[in-house]
RNA sequence: UGGGCUGUCGCCAAGCGGUAAGGCAACGGACUUUGACUCCGUCACCCGUGAGUUCGAAUCUCGCCAGCCCAG
């Protein structure tokens, strides 16, 4: 009997072919689409349904659009709203693939008899035969590798997890959408965060939360004052563009303070910092670290992994202290660690240090 | 009220007789399944104002206006 897998389509050219793979692959698959903010423009947007639909129709997979806009609401935009309300800075795409696409959507298709997710991701899932865990690794075209943004998955959800474009790059995949005559084979690469269409973050942060964002100081790392910014929600660390202030030199925000309710700004060189403390962390090469390991580090998507020393100090905690300094390490924002393309797990960045 | 100094893009600032550098900010775009960073592009037909000298002035002269400093 054929195993069975679910197709994540979000209408673009990526999960398309991926569907296309996954059949391919010898599993009796499904299309689906998730309906996660219906009133926007976005994932679930009545032209990316369209585009979904008629790429499972052109293959012949049934096809169908699940509503998950309540849970998408509680665990993504809730968060992330909460996340800026404490002056930190958010990854929600990383909460929508660990709790959506393959918690919810996964479960899902558990109770569906579908035990496997497919998804259009840049990735690769194999598992160590002689350890028996399953790795996560870089995909093979390294410019849109996107292990990133999934080193939350447990090894429960990574044994359940297809990624056919894994092995391939962009270019390819284009390539096989035009050969099937896909739609969306020249349709523009995604961007932005898929609940703010307009890019406007703050306005959308303000309709969702609770809390008020007033105007604050502009302050130097002396204390010394230089204006009144927008609302904390505004700024995020290594900021330049949008101070609204001018100085002999570009000058950037180097921290939030929450209780002050002010924006710390410095000059370039004073953004740098040596390591950081994790929190929540999810590994995944091992099950634990019970050493201190050397890794390469990234510190925000697309950033060239930096050598460092990675060491457990918690069960959900780790230190990650690198060679050189990284420039604007943020609170809220995910530390991913490698041993070559190999995911070694991450965490929520909670502090930094030096 | 005398004496001195200054007045160039939103901010800072080159220029000192030959036809307006640059930086910051802003705006547009590229990049991108997060926010940033980065990169590329745009951004003073005009130099407080009026008159004059000159082939030609933001650059020289005179008047006026504004600001700053020192006197009193």
């Amino acid at each position: 009997m054929k195993k069975k897998a679910i197709v994540a389509m979000s209408g673009g050219v990526d999960s398309s072919v991926a569907a296309l793979l996954t059949r391919e692959a010898g599993f009796e698959a499904i299309g689906v689409t998730l309906s996660l903010f219906p009133k926007k423009k976005v994932c679930g947007s009545p032209d990316d349904v369209k585009d979904a639909g008629s790429v499972a129709a052109r293959l012949g997979l049934p096809f169908s659009v699940l509503h998950f806009e309540e849970s998408f609401e509680e665990q993504v935009i809730g968060r992330f709203v909460s996340a800026y309300e404490q002056g930190k800075t958010p990854n929600p795409c990383i909460d929508c693939n660990r709790f959506i696409k393959f918690g919810k959507l996964m479960r899902w298709g558990e109770e569906m008899g579908y035990p496997y997710v497919a998804t259009g991701h840049y990735a690769r899932v194999e598992q160590n035969l002689e350890t028996g865990r399953w790795l996560l690794r870089k995909g093979l075209d390294e410019s849109k590798d996107q292990s990133y943004m999934l080193y939350s998955l447990t090894q429960e959800q990574l044994s359940r997890l297809l990624l056919p474009l894994g092995g391939l790059t962009k270019a390819r995949v284009r390539e096989i959408a035009g050969e099937n005559g896909f739609l969306n084979a020249e349709k523009r690469d995604s961007q932005d965060i898929c609940f703010v269409p307009d890019g406007d973050y703050a306005s959308f942060i303000r309709r969702h939360s609770e809390k008020d964002f007033p105007p604050g100081d502009f302050v130097g790392s002396q204390g010394q004052r230089y204006g009144e910014h927008k609302g904390i929600i505004h700024y995020t660390v290594g900021q330049r563009k949008g101070l609204g202030l001018s100085f002999p030199q570009a000058m950037y925000v180097q921290r939030l303070d929450v209780e002050k309710n002010q924006v710390v700004l410095c000059p370039q060189e004073e953004l740098f910092s040596k390591s950081l403390v994790a929190r929540s962390i999810n590994l995944i090469s091992q099950k634990e670290l019970k050493e201190p390991i050397s890794v390469k580090a990234k510190v925000r998507y697309r950033q060239k992994e930096q050598p460092a020393e990675a060491v457990q100090i918690g069960p959900g905690a780790l230190r990650v202290t690198f060679r050189e300094p990284q420039r604007a390490i943020t609170k809220g924002q995910a530390v991913v660690l490698y041993q070559g393309d190999v995911v070694v797990g991450g965490g929520v960045i909670a502090e930094t240090e030096q």
